[in-house]
DNA sequence: ATTACTAGTAGACGAGTAA
DNA sequence: TTTACTCGTCTACTAGTAA
């Protein structure tokens, strides 16, 4: 998104336009932004055009709302934000082991996922994935992984079925090397998905229900695969 | 800040240019800023020439490092998206009674910071302040009352000693009305002084070392008096 | 490779003003 | 009062190029 917008955007969610819509004259927040009526009102616009801002053009003044789309743009840069002066180079999450649906595990033995593994994180999962739930406090960091660039591992097709783009993230579970894997397109989880080369539940010695602790890198990637996460 | 400088200063942050001097090409500073080498160039340039950003020119490639100056300018930033994402409109705040120098309860019964307090708050304290000392955890959220533009309360002369500006907040604690007041040169102090129309101690049987909560209003500004917290 | 100049251009802005 | 058009100016950018 263009600072322009982001810079806007924020002044009106100060002012209270994520939740309500607000009542702000052009005027007003040409004042807000440093600049003139002229320029606010068609700032006005062209966040509308970029469906960032909702708007109810009354008689006597606009009110005016941020989108969804909006909100989403302003945390991609709280997220930056969070990531410079929260955590540098990695977070910490701790969750419990659950058993998952079994999808993720058939899902990355499947060849064309496996080589782009070994390229880009340097190992071969073994066979099946483990599942961790995100423990309540440890929530919020999901969404700064969701906002950095992880290793992307691109999709293919095979008998006529679809394997969309998976993002993966170095990750460490008591010093094991592991990785992160995220399909490209889910929606929220707050089921982590951890692959690697050993069978983790035996390496470790870990059951159903055991607490467990992450370590996620953020800051391995070579610069061409960067690409962010889940929708 | 120009938006352009925060845009860049925070692109660089990623890179890790904040503790540290990076090695970064003005071609490589264009990928990431979206623009040409000869753009991100000059942009540098600029940032030298604010002080945000220092450099050493070597040979083969420059190094970048980010000032204190430039940080600061980050985290008001960092600070406005805390107050959108973490805190619409208040800052609960804990810690315990403390007993300071006594030298707040001086000031703060000066007659024309009085009548500052009775016009922009809407009482006249009693002589002497609350200290509190704030708790460990909370230490973070008072980096975002300070820059949280609160009620200017101006400075003045007196028997040739020079009373300085003063910034207030309006607070609750345990639903009594009082107010934050920060003198507006201080630095850093993990000590709150609260004034109230009330005798604190006395009306909520307080005394030192109690745990007690303060609840800071950072939304009820009239638009004239603006201004930032301490420097 | 670098960094950073100059020149030309596109676009962002404010003044004036209409509705 | 509002919002938002047109138009002239000026700034911010890129391309070309020097060091």
């Amino acid at each position: 998104m263009d600072e322009k917008f982001s810079f806007a955007l924020r002044k009106i969610a100060l002012l209270g336009g994520i939740n309500n819509y607000i009542a702000v004259s052009s005027r007003e927040l040409g004042v807000v932004l440093g600049m003139s009526q002229q320029s606010a009102s068609k700032r006005i616009l062209e966040l509308l055009d970029e469906k960032y801002l909702v708007r109810d053009l009354g008689a006597r003044k606009q009110r005016i709302k941020i989108t969804d789309s909006g909100v989403e743009e302003l945390k991609k840069e709280y997220n930056e934000y969070r990531r410079i002066f929260e955590l540098t180079d990695h977070v910490a999450i701790h969750g419990k082991v659950v058993t998952g649906m079994g999808e993720g595990g058939y899902y990355i033995t499947q060849k064309p996922y496996m080589d782009q593994f070994q390229s880009l994180l340097g190992f071969r999962p073994f066979e099946g994935t483990l599942n961790i739930k995100v423990s309540k406090e440890d929530l919020g960091k999901l969404e700064v992984i969701r906002y950095t660039p992880g290793h992307l591992i691109e999709g293919f097709e095979k008998d006529g079925r679809t394997f969309g783009n998976v993002v993966a993230y170095k990750a460490k579970i008591q010093n094991l090397e592991c990785a992160l894997v995220i399909p490209q397109r889910s929606h929220y989880s707050d089921i982590l998905e951890i692959v690697c080369k050993f069978h983790l539940r035996r390496t470790l010695s870990i059951n159903d229900g055991d607490e467990i602790g992450v370590i996620i890198d953020l800051s391995s990637l070579s610069s061409e695969d960067q690409i962010s996460g889940m929708t």
